[in-house]
DNA sequence: ATTGACGTAGAACTACTGTTCGTCTACAAT
DNA sequence: ATTGTAGACGAACAGTAGTTCTACGTCAAT
């Protein structure tokens, strides 16, 4: 671990100026705040002692955000965290959650509201998908039971009108007039949804009757 | 005081932003930032509610001053939310990835190992749990499955000796010598185990055999 | 003496970001 | 129909703030 006494004085000065400049306004000091805090006249030496700390693990900056800085480590060296030379600054994202499931009712179009709840997840959550293509559903009931998929649970969509097999896709099905979460398999002219649970039987269809609705990327479950 | 409710629809998805994005980041978001997260085109729209959340007395601004935002109270209302500075906040919560559960051997303790796989999670996947409590486990075949988990999906699970009833736990059992997860509840003096699945029965067992091993807070499942 | 690493300066440059302003719509009151 | 208000939009503007570049001095190693 990095030793404090290899910051210089102007180092550590700059450190517990960014602490409490932080307790004082809520959001941390641009680099000609500091430097006239501590003396000094150049921004590039702000600029170049921040990039000292950063190395030293004590803080960790966003390139080109304005007071983008966030504190790592405090001026006693105490980080709580581990190794985190590496960490990684990931933002999450957030998608439009829709209300639960209703049975007989055609999945929301995500792009049209703006306004429902949103949650935050993960990017890797998101395979590669486009954020604005995903929304999030909540589950509610039992019925997806056999997708592994319970009351409650959070699953991520990616809108898409079809699938290819294998994919666990969310289907309208216009015979029972209901959305459900299968495993989707083309099989001669028809469609085999394929529930999770080895025991369940699968469900052959027309595909005339079943529009693909999206596919399900991820599921989240908060067991609370 | 001011009632929530009064807030417009965006009005509480740009507070929850900037919540997050704070919890994030570690500083707040541009007026730029907040419009993209809550679909608004125009500056001058995400600077009029801001002006709006002032004055209902969630925000301070600090004028001119980019980032120039501190939450006063929070979405909910409640304020005396800590000032939010000294500690260093990270977006991301690493917790140490144990390899998959195999039957017969007991769960790892992740305060021993600092080598293994992290993955990131989300702060509101742990609950309030201590993330250093935390550890995930991927799981591996479908002997899980009763309790809607399934091959690969990844339980984050908080290291505890006791249960509740009704909370899903990582139990050991030494008859079986195989560790599983069941939902557990007291059952006079046995403990019976019950498995998600409506349709499987549930399984008694002397507690003294049954041994505790965590709590499951969450699921995480990507179909890729 | 020469070199190179390190810390410091100053200034110019570019980008980022808050502010302002004219315009537009919807809706209720006049 | 007219007016007023709240909310929204987009573009332009100006102030803010990070980055880069050149230069200078110190000090230890060569």
């Amino acid at each position: 671990m990095k030793d404090r006494t290899k910051l210089s004085e102007r180092q550590r000065n700059i450190l517990r100026f960014i602490e409490s400049y932080i307790e004082q306004h809520g959001f941390p000091p641009t680099i000609r705040n500091i430097g006239a805090a501590t003396g000094i006249e150049s921004t590039s030496v702000v600029n170049y002692n921040l990039n000292k700390l950063v190395s030293a693990g004590y803080l960790a900056r966003e390139s080109r955000a304005s007071r983008g800085l966030r504190l790592v480590k405090d001026a006693n060296g105490k980080s709580g965290r581990r190794a985190q030379a590496v960490q990684p600054v990931t933002s999450t994202i957030q998608v439009s959650l829709a209300g639960p499931i209703a049975a007989g009712q055609p999945l929301p179009i995500p792009t049209d509201q703006v306004s429902d709840d949103l949650i935050d997840v993960l990017p890797s959550m998101l395979n590669g998908a486009n954020p604005s293509d995903v929304f999030a559903l909540r589950v509610k009931g039992d019925s997806m039971i056999d997708a592994m998929i319970g009351d409650g649970d959070i699953v991520l969509i990616r809108h898409a009108e079809t699938a290819r097999d294998g994919e666990l896709v969310a289907v309208f099905l216009e015979d029972r007039s209901e959305v459900t979460l299968k495993y989707f398999y083309r099989d001669g002219d028809m469609v085999r949804l394929q529930p999770a649970h080895p025991t369940m039987q699968p469900i052959f269809v027309d595909p005339k009757v079943c529009h693909v609705q999206g596919r399900v990327l991820s599921v989240l479950r908060l067991t609370v």
